[in-house]
DNA sequence: CGACTTCTTGAGGAGACTCAAGGGTGGTGG
DNA sequence: CCACCACCCTTGAGTCTCCTCAAGAAGTCG
């Protein structure tokens, strides 16, 4: 036991002592299904709740006055939902399934049990909320300063990192369920250059892709393309308060 | 007593308590101060510490392999800086002074023990990072999804509203330390186009625009321009751990 | 006053967008 | 089992926002 794969962002950062892990399973309790394009929270709505995604993906999204849409992350398994909306009174994301997923809705309450009686997996769960903001920093620096090859590197990168994370048997190969219309609000292009993009890459031997399915052949240049430096997970851990 | 400028992050969210105040305390010892253009740390540097800010501004940034920067944010007295960097080995961002700055260096070992001794500060620590987030994830769509008017006129209201935040007496007129290259670093767009785009705002009788001040003339069609909404800072707070 | 930074404007070019249409693929229902 | 439909991918042509290069004006500081 003592292996709930949902638990990945923590374990991603340290060890989980038996009663941490006892801790934490509050959060996974009474797991629900969703339908694929269910809408778990929609920007506006004022009742704001938080999410440990089990299975399958969804996606967050923000929409701007002209109907456009910008994709702000994509959630696997594993995953918190809904933690930006805390701060604020009006959800700030829309949050939807992407497949057929199964969720736990977390009480706020439980939260708050954490930060007061697990110090050591409170820390933790700040030290995940930092790499979220790392992987938004990157992709703001991505959309802001490179082409819309360099976005999409960028993007791939990152997502091959965090599917790595959670299946470590995956080498270069990746399924997703993402079309490139998906991609395009991700890295806030349009459908039609995405897909110019893509087959250019795919000319030049760096990719290849399938229908929900890429593989990277060349590896190198795609991080050249990317020009962002890996981020490698391994915080000095000294800091982290014991565990109780 | 018990009112630290630089504590204002804090307070946005509650009431600290005297203890809580106290044991924030060592987060504002030994102040240190450093000229304008001085950098407290380097992307790609191994050592990564936090500071937290007490007066000046500060810009993190991340540079492109063909030199271009993408600023990421402005800090100012209360934010903390090098958060991003913790759970990597490798620091991401590069952060210098945009004035002469006082800053405290913050101990891990302190944060550590306000994650033990302090659930209470713990949590708020943690919201104010899910703040951090929220920012981001708004610029990310403006620059992913929006024109440069609308970039910039997300990112002057993301401003006034952190500055008013500090200074309650501001009403439309703003000073910042930031040059139309800098906010053309902020928004991901050349100086040139940056400056055209201010230059018709202006013209629109939207903004008011002199080197280092500006002032909204017309703060709902800046809001109409860019497009998302105003993020009201009031959480549910009924969640949080008691103060110790 | 002189050197530097910052702001401003012009002209031309390129990456990305818009509009449009056709082909492929998978799912569904008759 | 086939036909149809919806969604997704692909490609072409024309346009526009934004960029590049360039130069000069204005403001700032020693």
């Amino acid at each position: 036991m003592n292996d709930i794969p949902a638990l990945v962002r923590f374990r991603a950062f340290a060890h989980l002592e038996e009663a941490e892990f006892a801790a934490l399973l509050p959060l996974v309790s009474e797991p629900k299904s969703y339908k694929m394009n269910a809408v778990l929270q929609r920007e506006g709505d004022r009742s704001s709740a938080v999410y440990l995604l089990l299975q399958g993906w969804t996606a967050s999204s923000m929409t701007v006055p002209d109907g456009q849409r910008q994709l702000l992350k994509v959630h696997m398994p594993g995953d918190l939902i809904g933690l930006p909306g805390l701060p604020v009174t009006a959800v700030p994301d829309t949050v939807y399934a992407l497949t057929d997923i199964v969720a736990c809705r977390i009480k706020l309450d439980e939260l708050g049990r954490l930060f007061a009686g697990q110090p050591r997996l409170a820390a933790l769960l700040f030290l995940i909320s930092q790499e979220e903001r790392l992987m938004l920093m990157d992709r703001l620096a991505s959309i802001g300063r490179l082409s819309v090859a360099g976005r999409l590197a960028v993007m791939i990168l990152q997502l091959h990192a965090r599917m790595t994370r959670h299946d470590p048997e995956i080498r270069d190969t990746l399924r997703w369920p993402l079309t490139q219309a998906d991609f395009a609000d991700l890295i806030g292009a349009t459908t039609v250059h995405t897909n110019r993009t893509i087959m250019q890459l795919r000319q030049d031997g760096i990719l290849r892709w399938d229908r929900n399915e890429a593989e990277i052949l060349d590896r190198a240049a795609l991080r050249r393309i990317a020009g962002l430096p890996e981020r490698k997970t391994a915080p000095n851990q000294s800091w982290l308060p014991p565990s109780i």
